[in-house]
RNA sequence: GCGCUCGUAGUUCAAUGGAUAGAACGUUGGAUUGCGGAUCCAAAAGUUGGGGGUUCAAGUCCCUCCGGGCGCACCA
């Protein structure tokens, strides 16, 4: 990465050695998609041109300028030229004896300046040739750069060893603090598939901000208060008024406690929640009546009304077996779970009230609470009509809570799009209260996973179970362990252990591969899909890596701890081949991928990035024998500078892959 | 109605404003007396929803139309 802006900077100068200004921020590199055209590309000299041809006359610049000046206005980057007249002190300055044949003014197409560019660059970075192999000013007007393999060579070399690489990837986010909202299952509704994107993002992108190096809190917010509890109190009371028992807490004080309503709370499982969730909302479509009632009902348990509390409790202990049973099967662990219950118990919401009270910003409207948001033709509601209090608020708790718990640099919400207008509001609101600065608060909105029809509703019961998939997914993976042709050599503990890995790690690379923004169409063969682009391909691919590994070792009695020992050094006889440079060429982009997926929030680059790697080793594999086979004669065998740097190649692919996979949270395989 | 968002091969998806729009699945054909065939190679497959604009350069930015999705205070 730091390759990148040295090249940078290199050709910053280059341009101001011609006597052209423009910010350093504003030279872009790529890699170019087409490997012929090297490693890194620059397409300074095509805006450049145009800037430069229309500086030739006065008007027609100024006309043009400011013409552009308002079509850039959107646009992140603008270009400042000021180009230096023929006989500026400028160009004498930069002006030597070594001054290029071609001027800048007899520029006629981008193609010239990007050269006369280049011979700039040129100049400069052959003092560093221990970088750059070749840089070349091609049509219509990029520069390309290519590496030295040997400083691609160097670069791999930083991987062999995990640890090592860990700590330099570490490096960039030193003394800063993210804490990240997710997974946030509701509680007394099942787990269902809609919890899984943010539950696997979320995790990544926890993962990928600790990689490098941020401290993380991971925070999931239980959706475990609210009116939802008032529909399933009026629904259980009803039940058991039908079923002729005593509510609760009073035979308890009898010492009754085994009969009643409590037996009857006692005797109830997720499934039973869920069902009554459902035959509440089904009754109160008939009769809306009953919405009334439920929030009567959850007014009384904000008021501390034991019955309600009692069986509030319930329903959350009921839930939380399941999300731990979920969790567990999934591998995930988030640090805390302060949930919605957290802060009015502790009262960080009154606290919220008194600061916007203090702030005079407390408006009445229609008999609720709000705070009228400036642009917004909507209130931000805090507190209904009756007195009970909304998720709004709730959240604006949560951000008092965080900010003095951890005082974070950046607090992340991986939560389903359809929140998007609430977090504006919450951010909104959050930042006039002057808890923090916007730009501390981000919203990761996934895409809904819906039906072709339109979204999974829990008031309907139509939704899927993640237990159901993730079992379902493990069950397959099962199946194709045992037709494997290695899996004939495991115990069953062993191809119980792979097909979990397998079954799950497909299940989160599939959400986690595509695009986080995006809705996904739910397809239940899709999502337990395991060829091609897939979490299995990988994991096979790091297996492959592994024995490879493992056998070299057996071959050369090598003991374990030299695995990682193997290196490049003084090993290249020829030169290389193809499938070799083009690792080596993805080897040292890791790091980048990491960085940017992090950045962009998008973990699905990082996917990309490790299926390519997996493309072109499986390729490289096909094509080049790594280890030297025994029975051939001593003078026919392959060098053993071959063979120690096709396996430091293939150590630095698993490496790779177990350091990817990881940050995905997905476990790699030594078998499969 | 208003706001946000998406529309790319038969299907599911990629593509920091850059070069010939790439993968996977599916289809068709091929590869192994060698390190794991859960692999690899090749082929066919595209008017990037339509139209206009900005730009040296547009799938990407702007406008408009069409089509899907989400949201629009007393659920979360």
């Amino acid at each position: 990465m730091e390759i990148e802006q040295e090249l940078k900077r290199a050709i910053h100068k280059a341009v101001a050695s011609l006597g052209i200004e423009v910010g350093l921020d504003q030279i872009k590199l790529e890699h170019p998609a087409d490997a012929k055209f090297g490693d890194y590309s620059a397409n300074i000299a095509m805006p450049l041109f145009v800037k430069v041809k229309n500086q030739k006359s006065p008007n027609d610049f100024l006309q043009k300028s400011t013409g552009q000046a308002k079509v850039k206005v959107t646009r992140p980057q603008r270009l400042s030229v000021a180009m230096a007249g023929a006989a500026t002190p400028n160009q004498s300055e930069h002006g030597s004896g070594q001054e290029s044949k071609i001027k800048l003014s007899d520029i006629k197409s981008p193609l010239d300046l990007a050269k006369l560019i280049k011979e700039e660059i040129s100049k400069i970075i052959n003092l560093k040739s221990s970088i750059i192999n070749r840089i070349e000013a091609v049509s219509p007007g990029f520069i390309n750069f290519t590496l030295l393999e040997d400083y691609l060579i160097r670069q791999a070399e930083e991987l062999l060893s995990i640890d090592k690489f860990r700590q330099r990837m570490a490096k960039s986010g030193k003394g800063k603090t993210m804490v990240i909202d997710y997974s946030a299952p509701n509680i007394a509704k099942p787990f269902g598939i809609g919890h899984l994107r943010s539950t696997t993002i979320g995790q990544a992108i926890y993962n990928l901000y600790q990689a490098l190096g941020w401290k993380t809190i991971g925070d999931n917010h239980l959706g475990d208060w609210g009116t939802q509890f008032g529909k399933l109190i009026y629904q259980i009371e009803l039940k058991a008024k039908s079923l002729k028992l005593p509510p609760a807490p009073r035979l308890r004080r009898a010492g009754k406690a085994k009969t009643g309503e409590l037996e009857f709370l006692q005797s109830l499982t997720i499934a039973d929640l869920e069902k009554l969730y459902v035959e509440f909302h089904k009754e109160a479509e008939k009769n809306p009546q009953l919405e009334e009632e439920a929030r009567k009902r959850f007014k009384k348990l904000e008021q501390g009304d034991k019955e309600a509390k009692e069986i509030w409790q319930k329903c959350v202990e009921l839930s939380l077996k399941e999300f731990n049973r979920v969790y567990r099967l999934l591998g995930v662990k988030i640090d805390y779970r302060y949930g919605e219950s957290f802060y009015h118990f502790n009262g960080w919401m009154e606290k919220v009230l008194s600061d916007v009270k203090k702030k005079g910003l407390l408006k009445k409207s229609r008999g609720a609470l709000v705070i009228e948001l400036p642009g917004e033709e909507m209130p931000a509601m805090l507190v209904k009509s009756d007195g009970a209090t909304l998720y709004l608020l709730r959240d604006l708790a949560t951000i008092k809570f965080r900010m003095k718990t951890w005082n974070p640099d950046l607090i992340v919400y991986e939560v389903g799009a359809d929140h998007k207008l609430h977090f504006k509001q919450v951010f909104k609101t959050a930042v006039m209260l002057d808890y923090l600065e916007a730009k501390k608060l981000v919203h990761l909105a996934h895409g809904m996973i819906r039906w072709k029809r339109g979204k999974f509703s829990t008031r309907k019961g139509d939704t899927i179970h993640l237990e159901e998939i993730l079992k379902d997914a493990v069950k397959r993976a099962g199946k194709l362990v045992d037709q494997s042709r290695t899996g004939k050599g495991l115990t069953k503990t062993e191809k119980e252990k792979i097909a979990r890995a397998v079954g799950i790690g497909g299940v989160k690379f599939n959400d986690l591969k595509q695009e986080p923004e995006r809705d996904i169409i739910f397809d239940w063969e899709r999502i337990l899909s395991m060829d091609g682009y897939s979490g299995p391909y990988l994991q096979y691919t790091y297996a492959r890596a592994q024995s490879v590994l493992y056998k070299s070792e057996i071959t050369k009695s090598q003991i374990p701890k030299s695995k990682s020992q193997i290196n490049f050094k003084n090993q290249i006889s020829n030169d290389l081949n193809q499938e070799e440079l083009s690792l080596l060429r993805t080897f040292y982009r890791f790091g980048e991928a990491v960085t940017v997926s992090a950045e962009q929030f998008s973990p699905h680059i990082l996917c990309r990035y490790l299926f390519d790697l997996s493309q072109k080793f499986n390729l490289f594999y096909q094509k080049h024998r790594i280890l030297s086979l025994k029975s051939e004669a001593e003078g026919q065998k392959q060098e053993g500078g071959t063979e120690q740097f096709r396996l430091a190649l293939t150590q630095a692919t698993a490496n790779i892959l177990r350091m990817g996979l990881g940050i995905l949270g997905i476990e790699t395989l030594e078998k499969m």
